[in-house]
DNA sequence: AAATAAACTATACAAACGTTCAACAGGCTT
DNA sequence: AAGCCTGTTGAACGTTTGTATAGTTTATTT
């Protein structure tokens, strides 16, 4: 899906640093759209300027006025390109906590890990931007991401497993407070821990503190908080 | 401390709407202190201007130069002004998990609500804003934040109430998680109960839904996920 | 091979930004 | 009353922003 999909050429031809002519693989059309999803992830869209995006992918400024009408524009190609990676990270798949069979449950945390590795880093941070920044697109996104969250949730309450005095209104949002941590405040974690809690041993580690949390508790003496 | 602490004057003179001499109680400085505050806390630094602030504190642009510099010497002013509603509101007293004796626990909670709810709308919103922008002084916040989080920690476990298997590293950043989880998505959180996950109401059901989850866990069988 | 369409570049423009500065008003000191 | 300091104003500066547009190169069509 990364190489070549322009209808009309093979690609466009330039002249190198040696005067040889040399065929970018890939378009302008499409590294602006990879350098500003990459730049928009980093630094925010009001981070950066049209002019660090065309520098980034090595093209004039004027492209994303003709490619993509406007900055505004390039952001909702951009938007559009990564809800289709969210869905094939998290939309079929029932890679969620609902079939947690002891060993079973880590080793299937260990394979999607695995297959989103490689555009972890720039998808997370995007994700992250997106739900922060406040656009309609972001309350959207949430939505469907609370969407999955709560249906986790509920094939594991249709399977009696969840204690009937558990609140059920807070309970998806402590859900998603426990997995968007590491994907809001992984900068502080990083400085802590010396390395992204998306660092593979710690993903696994935190997964398995996470649901021994949800699962058991942390505490010695159960049920002394309420009443 | 919100009136007046001008060392020269009681105020400034000016004509209102009808040609009368009126006093303004509260100095140009303080008013911009204040006007920024409230400005980066809903929009953040770099979505706020100096002229909204000025205009916002009903003073020229000028007075910025004038008393703090530069936009960023305003912000470092009301990070300083910040960390002191900080500390006095997190910093001494022990209104955190460490003393919870069933009732007492919930008494305690909401005489801590009470006590911040006139600042916490902004001071909230500047937290998030400060824990999400990526400055030094936010890293800074949020270790001192960490700090005071695994003290609590720190002392529950010196009491013997965490399990010993409980993994010690992730502990102290679950908690976190769940603490700060409505500090930065509270908009969705708005967006899906109709109201903010810091309605008096909504901020105490959330604490014993979550201090249950620390507790006991949600889940029926315990301990079938680890190993 | 000529013509048309698409990809792409370079420059110009108005708006908004943070900052600077000359001027002025009011209260305090002498 | 004169002088001075502080608080305050309003306009100007240079820079950066997103956008617009005219022109050039490359690719496809006829």
């Amino acid at each position: 899906m990364v190489v070549c999909s322009a209808n009309h050429s093979l690609g466009h031809t330039f002249l190198n640093d040696q005067n040889q002519s040399v065929v970018e693989l890939v378009s302008g059309r499409e590294r602006l759209l990879k350098s500003a999803l990459k730049l928009f992830a980093e630094r925010g869209f009001d981070g950066v300027s049209v002019r660090d995006i065309a520098a980034d992918a090595n093209v004039s400024g004027g492209l994303i006025k003709h490619h993509y009408g406007s900055k505004e524009g390039l952001r909702q190609a951009v938007d559009e390109y990564f809800i289709s990676r969210f869905e094939s990270f998290y939309g079929t798949g029932d890679q969620h906590v609902e079939n947690l069979q002891g060993g079973e449950f880590l080793a299937t945390i260990d394979s999607w890990v695995s297959s989103v590795a490689d555009e972890w880093p720039i998808f997370s941070r995007y994700f992250r931007r997106a739900l922060l920044e406040e656009t309609e697109w972001g309350a959207a996104l949430f939505k469907r991401y609370f969407e999955i969250v709560r249906g986790s949730i509920d094939r594991l309450d249709a399977q009696g497993r969840i204690r009937p005095d558990v609140d059920r209104l807070w309970l998806p949002f402590l859900f998603i407070f426990l997995e968007t941590g590491t994907l809001l405040l992984d900068q502080y974690i990083e400085k802590s821990l010396g390395r992204s809690g998306y660092d593979r041993d710690l993903w696994r580690r935190r997964y398995l503190a996470y649901s021994d949390m949800i699962a058991r508790g942390i505490m010695i003496e159960p049920g002394n908080t309420s009443s």
